[in-house]
DNA sequence: CCACACTGTGCAAACGTTTACACAGCACGT
DNA sequence: ACGTGCTGTGTAAACGTTTGCACAGTGTGG
């Protein structure tokens, strides 16, 4: 257990430098007295210890995720996809949730608790202009940013405007002009995808001729509940819209259980498209443009990777949406 | 930036030992001394090494996490719950999914992943002998189990005899005594909470004097796609069951899609019981087991980090399931 | 045979804390 | 005046690696 570098060093019969390059595979060591010290490393169930190794390289070995929550779909997914890209390197994680009310949104500031201790940063969900209030940029560590971008900064993300645009012209298709919008924040917001996303849907509509009306907006902060009460709303105008657009499926849901509440079936009485492409939207017949958002997740982690290990190319990545028709906007 | 300990010192005039106590909070130091020194550090924006403490305490500063998955509801409402309990702690996490099928389970052993690099490890959904299996015991740092439990050791759960009684018993008392069962992997498993179900399954239909029927138990995966097919095999016994209960919601999803393809409604063709209390399940108007899997989360951090603190009683909690009876079991 | 480069290894100084131990100064009771 | 105990502080040795530098040994070309 508790065995040092040098306990393998005497018994390999060399100095702990050697050993501490053989271990590490490093070029200028004897092939025949690197094997010969890892076999002996292994037999004697020896593992370097990290924190040693961190304390002497300079390196945390850790990297940083600030993300507004951590149990809703969507970041969970991103979530799975990040450990996946983070798999093969061996990396701690510190996770700091801010919530997502106003800002600074977190009684610690994500800055605190990732100073000294983190070699990147990986910002999921959040603009980067929260992302410089919260002073994570001024912590000389690579950045990189999930499901948003930013001038001159690595970025992941998907083009959420089209994407918007998408679902908004299926439902155009289908032959509905009044087309509701269910938002996250009440709009316009900080959060540069949903100002995309509206920008996506006012796109559709313009390229069509269709009018505006701001009371088809209602924000749902991308909670069950808070679609539920969003659809709420847009079913109590008059004359009502006939098809809505949610910003994510889980408001989607919501809004399909409010409908069913008033004996309003999804795709005949009213269509309804989400965002984000569910595990459930199949289940539940919701059409839906889906993201990769798995996929995301496993890109963001590895640019990441490679701006920590040393690489200055700020890459910005954009994954592609496809959309789901389905029986909720009445395919 | 690179600020170090010796930095405070010569400006505060004090030796390092000194700063590093006053710094700590310690007693034996001179209350208007401390105060100084840590304003001093303060202005100079100075923060210790984590590092390099953990080096000279020999901490690791880190908790495993150990779970099948990442992306299903359960494990990140779980894992929510867990980042909730270890907010005060400043600990960083390595996590380790392993997947769920055979046993040793994932390529990389958890032990691999944790050796030498966490003061406690915390393993969810996983049974003793899993984590047996995967060397977690031997690395003689704290374990607590979520989701499961073992003699001696500490865990945080909940009655899953009890609560898959429930369930069935409401089924019962709606009149029902054909009453499928839409298992996570076939029966028995290693898997202890299932069994546990299965279990409480057989006490209700016993109670009430009904017979068992092993073609009525079909294994779901705990996946959505799972309960899919389930539910078609079962919808093609004949008789048919009048009633199924899921040992998942997101299970008891897919078995609502089926069966709403085959034209039936749940709760008036047939009833449908699931088991979590997942965020959608009042939205789709499903009768659910719900369970705190927050609380879950939340519970076993803290007593994972008291085990952690030297605190040395295995504590076994038991938290209470209930049932919320909807339209999915005709109420 | 000599200067030279190259390869493989060892020595020892970092890296930035914590902490056992020593000790000075002081108050106290005898 | 003297031992005793307490408080606050300093000294220096850990903690377990990595790595710059030095150096012995071995070819290589002139």
């Amino acid at each position: 257990m508790g065995l040092t570098i040098r306990d393998v060093a005497r018994v390999a019969g060399v100095s702990t430098a050697t050993v501490s390059r053989a271990l590490r595979g490093l070029e200028n060591v004897d092939p025949a007295t690197r094997d010969r010290i890892v076999s002996i490393a292994r037999e004697m169930q020896f593992s370097v210890s990290p924190v040693a190794s961190r304390l002497a390289t300079g390196r945390a070995g850790t990297i940083g995720i600030v993300t507004p929550f951590i149990a809703r779909w969507y970041f969970t997914e991103v979530f799975a996809g990040v450990e996946e890209g983070l798999q093969p390197f061996d990396v701690n994680l510190i996770l700091h949730s801010t919530g997502r009310g106003t800002s600074p949104v977190h009684p610690v500031r994500a800055h605190e608790r990732m100073r000294r201790r983190v070699d990147g940063i990986l910002v999921i969900g959040l603009p980067a202009s929260l992302a410089t209030a919260e002073g994570l940029l001024g912590l000389d560590v690579p950045v990189v940013l999930l499901g948003s971008c930013s001038p001159g900064m690595s970025s992941v993300s998907i083009d959420d405007r089209l994407g918007a645009r998408t679902a908004v012209e299926h439902l155009i298709e289908q032959g509905h002009e009044r087309i509701g919008l269910i938002s996250g924040e009440p709009l316009p917001t900080v959060f540069v995808p949903e100002n995309d996303r509206l920008a996506g849907y006012l796109d559709a509509l313009a390229r069509h001729g269709l009018p505006t009306d701001e009371a088809l907006r209602e924000p749902g902060y991308f909670a069950v509940r808070g679609g539920e009460r969003a659809m709420k709303t847009l079913l109590a105008l008059r004359p009502r819209p006939t098809a809505v657009f949610c910003m994510s499926d889980e408001m989607a849901f919501g809004a399909m259980h409010t409908m069913s509440r008033q004996g309003l079936t999804p795709g005949r009485d009213i269509a309804i498209v989400g965002f984000d492409g569910h595990d459930l939207a199949e289940a539940f017949d919701l059409s839906t443009v889906a993201q990769p958002v798995r996929d995301l997740g496993r890109l963001a982690a590895r640019q990441l990777m490679d701006l920590v290990g040393g690489s200055t190319n700020a890459e910005v990545t954009v994954l592609p949406t496809t959309l789901h028709a389905r029986g909720s906007s009445g395919c």
